[in-house]
Parts: C-alpha cells; structure tokens; sequence
DNA sequence: ACGGGGATTTTCT
DNA sequence: GAAAATCCCCGTG
C-alpha cells in the first residue's frame, strides 16, 4: 500500500465532530509519522472517545490545567499525555475550547514496519502497535508533539487511504474507572492489532497476510 | 516540598 | 491474573 499524498490528509472539518462520530471515523484511516526521512504508520484499528462534559474519565473533566491544554485546542490538533513514563496520542475533536479527543489505541503496521519494531525493541509484529503507549513508542511520538497541528505538520497526520471499511464494533473503554460503562470505544472486528479482550470481537483475530511490496 | 494515582506495559506465576 | 516498574502532574500543607 502506498504512502497517501498530502492532498490526502483529513481536512478540520472532519475532526470538528462530536468525538464518538470521529473515533469511528477514524477507524482504516492512515497514521503517517515521518522520521528520519522515512515514512512510519499504519491504518488505524481501535480508538476511544472522550467527552467534554458528563465523562468523568476524560482529562478535560477538571478543567483545562497546563498539562491538557492541548486537549482544548482547535479540532485536528494532537494531544500527547504521559502515562507510567510513557506516552499516549489523542486527536483534538470539536471547536477550540471544547475539551474532547479520540485516543489512537492501536494501528495495523504498513509502512516503515521494520524501523518501528526497532523503535520497540521487539521482533514481535503483534507487540509493536498494539495498544496506546506501544504506538507511540513505535513512531517516536513523546511529549514534544503536544499541540502540534495534524494538518500543518510535516511529521505527524493522519490521512484518508483506499482500503476495506472494516466492520466497526463499539465496547467499554480499557483502564478507567470513572464513568465505566459509556461505550465509547471502537474497534476493527477481528483486527489482529486490536488491544484487549479477544472476546470483545464478534469474529477471531486473525493474522493478516504480510503484504507484497 | 510531598505523596498518591494514572486513558500502560512488562514480567512473573 | 497480579504486581512491579516508573515519572509526571496536581492537590495539599
């Protein structure tokens, strides 16, 4: 699969939606991350939203602090937060000053696969993007891309790709407390990729194909 | 200054 | 399954 052009990337409008109409929206779009002058990414499998306002779990809940002022920026902007001494990216949804976002959980790799197992340390294919922290360790993604711009970067977007529209399945969110039961997690079923319970999926993950290049 | 907790991952049993 | 690792942030004193 090639590495979609410029024209590709997924205009503000797109992101300036209620975050659950982006998170399932977002699901087979391309994650691009440029490093070292080498195409990183893949197609995204699993996103959570999180609402600004009646989510509890949400870091916008208490308000906007230094920490999760990106959150409240414009919609396309991408909010990086640490966690554990690793990192996570969310996607910055509805207009500036709404705190919303979708956390990009996990993506299956296509482009710059070898170099992102390297990123991780592993030769395990699986256990290279699967889940929130092991992706951006896997792009290179930490604290400096706070705030950047989806759009404007010419290091981190996420652009529109021809590619099957996967059967989308909605679950709980993964590792929260508060506000549990909203179902705002969204994922490609039976997407080898996805993090979590193999029995949230209607059909068995199952391992792709390497494809031929 | 101090300390608890977190949208996680790893490693052990 | 469970617990440790590990660091940043924020509320409290």
């Amino acid at each position: 699969m090639k590495v979609p052009p410029r024209r590709n990337r997924l205009p503000r409008a797109f992101y300036d939606r209620d975050p659950a109409t982006v998170a399932r929206e977002l699901l087979g779009k391309a994650l691009l991350r440029r490093s070292d002058g080498q195409w990183l990414g893949g197609l995204i499998v699993e996103t959570e939203a999180y609402l600004s306002s009646g989510d509890l779990a949400s870091h916008s809940a208490r308000g906007k602090k230094r920490s999760n002022a990106a959150m409240f920026g414009p919609p396309g902007t991408l909010y990086v937060y640490p966690i554990h001494a690793k990192y996570c990216m969310n996607a910055v949804t509805q207009a500036e000053g709404i705190g919303s976002a979708v956390l990009i959980r996990a993506i299956e790799p296509v482009w710059g696969t070898p170099q992102m197992q390297a990123n991780r340390e592993t030769d395990d294919l699986r256990r290279t993007t699967r889940g929130p922290a092991m992706l951006c360790q896997a792009l290179r993604v930490d604290r400096d891309f706070d705030a950047v711009d989806l759009l404007a970067s010419d290091e981190i977007t996420i652009a529109s790709v021809r590619s099957e529209p996967p059967r989308i399945v909605a679950s709980k969110r993964i590792g929260i407390s508060s506000s549990a039961d909203l179902m705002l997690r969204f994922f490609a079923d039976g997407n080898w990729f996805v993090s979590g319970r193999v029995s949230d999926h209607r059909s068995r993950p199952t391992k792709p194909i390497p494809e031929k290049t």
